[in-house]
DNA sequence: CGATTTCTGATGTACGTAAATCAGAAATTT
DNA sequence: AAATTTCTGATTTACGTACATCAGAAATCG
């Protein structure tokens, strides 16, 4: 049987409200009765039974999360997990809140960010858009000892507790090599189609993506980048003109999000144009271009398994506990036409 | 605050002990009662609280892992993430035993299931060797009532509740992919590489992978299948053979552990010889040759995924409880140079 | 050394559920 | 209608922890 306080109590020779002091780090106990039991914890190993302790607390998580809004798949799906969270609120403790911020402002997502100051909150999920104010308002929760976890995007330099992400980097440098084998050698040009480069996610897959491209495939020359703005009118006219106006584009590779234009672009060109398209976040839309052939893979973070983490690693580090580390690394899910889920 | 016992029994008018014996099925409850404390439960939105009647119950779950023993790096880890388990055994309530079984082997399979017959287990996880016997075996667990999970490899036609592995199929079609878009319409042979046809995950992968070559690559020439046991000599030696005296060889996909031969076998004949190489399971081994390019690309099931996600579903299925599906779907990983954890 | 302050022990209640006991009510049988 | 049998209610204890209260012991101070 795995011991309890009453063991430590035992063990130690001390009383069970003693013992109860020292693991709460509560006052009323003598430097050198604390460390006899410490040592008493140790010696007999003791493991706080989490569960029962937060039954004994009542324990609720008031869990924040801010999203952005906008109309792109990828971040209704992602709002769409988190709803899917707060329906196993009871069952996990969590009290979920939802706060949907304009896509790439930054006064706003400050101004949420500060609004939750002083507030009980367990811990705060934010899909972080990487400026220094945000950092700067990100810092003050921590400081207000208030887990915080940025989610799909994060923030350079902030002392937040944990990336809820995959690594854009290596997911760049992936997509590169994978556009770069798929095209075998041939010669042209590659047109890179991002949502905005304020968000970090998306300065750092371009960033592996120009690195791998640059190293090994000199072949392929890398055209300026068009910001879509995650927005798929916007998307499809960038990529209508781009195509229309340079017959040597052979490639894309599609960083952000509004693939739906990007989709709706190609289908009006093929099948004259043969191009070797890689984007990103499998969709409604993007699947049924991979499987029609529209385009070649998908690379993906899957939102539901974000989230989902998140809320573990807030609640972990809400209550000083450790998380599976290995569990919690969000992967790049590549997705060819013969692996879809 | 989320309703309880005792909400129940206030909104039936009836006691708190009828509202336990109707929650936990034990007899001495009228019909009329019985359907009046389900209508309150209903009504009221009751959802036990897991955490509470576990502490009540003592609640400890003694699990099962049936695992093959052999020298090749993905049972070692395998093995190893089992062992990882069993270091959260306190925290988790459970009571992980593991079981080697020689690899490949039928009737000691059969005999390792058989002996759990009529013990105290919540549930048993094994990698299944897809024959009647073990199938038979399986079946009549499920029918004591014991939740058996499949591990890695799945049980045809068996009642096992659930399976904690890739889809092999889509493993197969996804290599027969990689492969065929990287060698860019080149024409030549292939070899496929397997442990064993005795087991459904191997079965499944050349099933899939010959799928796709046959309508998609009419190109490339598949080799009958050398089957290397899943031992690294064993594989060395044939695939030394097999390129030695085949000269239009230009891929490989090994679709079975071992790839440590395999490794050796192409580091002898490298750099004169030009292969594209997709093989399964990241280790040690594979990392290194994927770095240094003797490799293209590697397929993965993450072990320790697969091995937690057994002890939830063991666990939630002997309480009878859902588990988020989409969470228990163990995904393929792609690994090429640029996106290794 | 007595008076105060600080520490420690003993004890009880609570969290939500499980499980047991016993008495009394209702239904069924004789 | 009496005697059973079958249900139901009331009550209690337990799980492991948190937290509060109060009394008494020990340390510190004047």
């Amino acid at each position: 049987m795995r011991p309890t306080v009453h063991d430590i109590a035992a063990a130690a020779g001390v009383s069970l409200a003693t013992v109860d002091r020292v693991l709460n780090q509560r006052p009323g106990v003598r430097l050198v009765t604390r460390e006899k039991v410490e040592e008493a914890i140790r010696q007999i190993g003791y493991i706080r039974d989490v569960a029962a302790a937060n039954l004994a607390k009542g324990r609720v998580y008031p869990l924040v999360f801010i999203v952005p809004t906008g109309d792109n798949s990828f971040m209704h799906g992602l709002r769409s997990e988190v709803h899917h969270a707060t329906l196993r609120a009871s069952i996990e403790r969590t009290d979920i809140r939802i706060v949907e911020v304009p896509a790439f402002d930054v006064p706003a997502l400050v101004a949420a960010l500060d609004a939750l100051q002083g507030q009980d909150i367990a811990g705060v999920a934010l899909v972080a858009t990487d400026a220094p104010e945000v950092r700067a308002a990100v810092d003050r929760l921590v400081s207000e000892r208030i887990p915080v976890v940025t989610l799909v995007s994060d923030l350079t330099d902030s002392t937040r507790h944990h990336y809820a992400g995959i690594d854009n980097i290596a997911a760049g440098r992936t997509a590169a090599r994978l556009l770069g084998r798929f095209l075998g050698g041939r010669e042209g040009d590659l047109t890179v189609l991002a949502g905005s480069m304020l968000v970090r996610d998306h300065r750092e897959r371009l960033q592996g993506f120009s690195a791998v491209m640059a190293a090994e495939f000199p072949k392929l020359r890398l055209l300026p980048v068009l910001e879509g703005r995650d927005d798929p009118e916007r998307t499809k006219s960038l990529v209508s003109k781009a195509l229309s106006e340079n017959k040597d584009i052979i490639g894309i590779y599609s960083l952000g999000a509004g693939n739906r234009g990007l989709i709706a672009a190609l289908k009006a060109v093929r099948p004259e144009r043969e191009l070797t398209v890689v984007v990103h976040e499998l969709t409604q839309h993007t699947r049924v271009a991979l499987v029609d052939g529209t385009i070649d893979a998908v690379l993906n973070q899957d939102a539901g398994h974000e989230v989902r983490s998140a809320v573990r690693v807030m609640k972990a580090t809400a209550d000083g506990q450790a998380v599976i580390a290995d569990q919690e690394r969000i992967r790049l899910d590549i997705f060819l036409k013969d692996n879809l889920p």
